[in-house]
DNA sequence: GGGAAGATGTTCT
DNA sequence: GAACATCTTCCCT
C-alpha cells in the first residue's frame, strides 16, 4: 500500500500507447483542489495513436489544440467538446502525437464533493465518472489543466499506482467515433459497473 | 463571418 | 431509442 499514492513516472508514458493504455486500467486518478482530494480508479481507457490514425485530433497536424500532444508523454491533453470536458494522458516520445483518453473511473475518495460538481440531479452513483465528460465534471477538469505534468506529487492533477488488485481486462472497439471505428482499441475491467455505454 | 462536424450528456417519448 | 442543448475548431466563402 506505501506505493498507492506515489505518482506513474515519466517512462510508464513514453511507452507504446496501446501498451499505456491497457496498463492504466487500476490506476488512480488524483485531484487536489486546494485541501480536498479527489481519487477514482481508472476503468475504461482508449487509445490514441498519433498521425497514422484517422480517429486521432493529431491525424489533422499539428494544431494550437493539439500542441501538447507533440510534445513531452505524461502530460494532460484536455479538449472540449459539444460543451464537455475530457481527458487524456499523452504518450511516447515527443514528436509522435499519440494519447490515451480516460473515459471512466470508480470513485474511491471524495465521492461527496463529486456529487456536488455533478449536479443534485444525480440519483445513482455510477453516473457520477462513467464517461470522459462526466468524470471531468466530477473532478473539476478543465482547459486550465491543458498540458500538466500528470508525474509529480505538487500537481493539482497526477496519475498514481494505487493497488494493484487483480482483475479481467476486455478489449473492445472505441466508442462514439465514425473513423476507424473497427479497431480494438479500448480497454475496460471486466464487469465493473462504472464503465460507460 | 458562416456553417458543419465532433473522442458527449441530458431529457424526453 | 431519438431529439436537442452546447461550444470549440476548422474550412470555406
Amino acid at each position: 500500500m506505501e506505493n498507492t499514492n506515489q505518482p506513474l513516472s515519466y517512462d510508464f508514458f513514453n511507452r507504446p500507447t496501446l501498451e499505456v493504455a491497457r496498463d492504466l486500467l487500476g490506476k488512480l486518478l488524483v485531484r487536489q483542489i486546494g485541501e480536498q482530494v479527489l481519487i477514482g480508479k481508472i476503468v475504461e481507457s482508449e487509445a490514441y495513436l498519433g498521425s497514422y490514425d484517422p480517429a486521432a485530433h493529431a491525424a489533422v497536424g499539428r494544431t494550437k489544440r493539439t500542441e501538447i500532444l507533440f510534445g513531452e508523454p505524461g502530460r494532460a491533453y484536455i479538449f472540449q467538446l459539444r460543451g464537455h470536458h475530457c481527458v487524456n494522458a499523452t504518450t511516447e516520445e515527443a514528436g509522435n502525437p499519440a494519447c490515451v483518453l480516460i473515459r471512466a473511473l470508480e470513485p474511491l475518495l471524495g465521492r461527496e464533493y463529486m456529487w456536488q460538481l455533478r449536479g443534485s440531479k444525480i440519483t445513482k452513483e455510477t453516473n457520477l465518472t462513467n464517461g470522459p465528460g462526466r468524470l471531468c465534471q466530477a473532478f473539476e477538469i478543465n482547459m486550465s489543466h491543458y498540458g500538466v505534468d500528470l508525474t509529480t506529487l505538487n500537481s493539482p492533477l497526477y496519475i498514481a499506482w494505487g493497488n494493484s488488485d487483480h482483475f479481467e481486462i476486455e478489449v473492445t472497439s472505441r466508442i462514439g467515433i465514425t473513423k476507424a471505428a473497427d479497431k480494438p482499441f479500448r480497454f475496460t475491467i471486466k464487469n465493473n459497473p462504472f464503465v460507460s455505454k
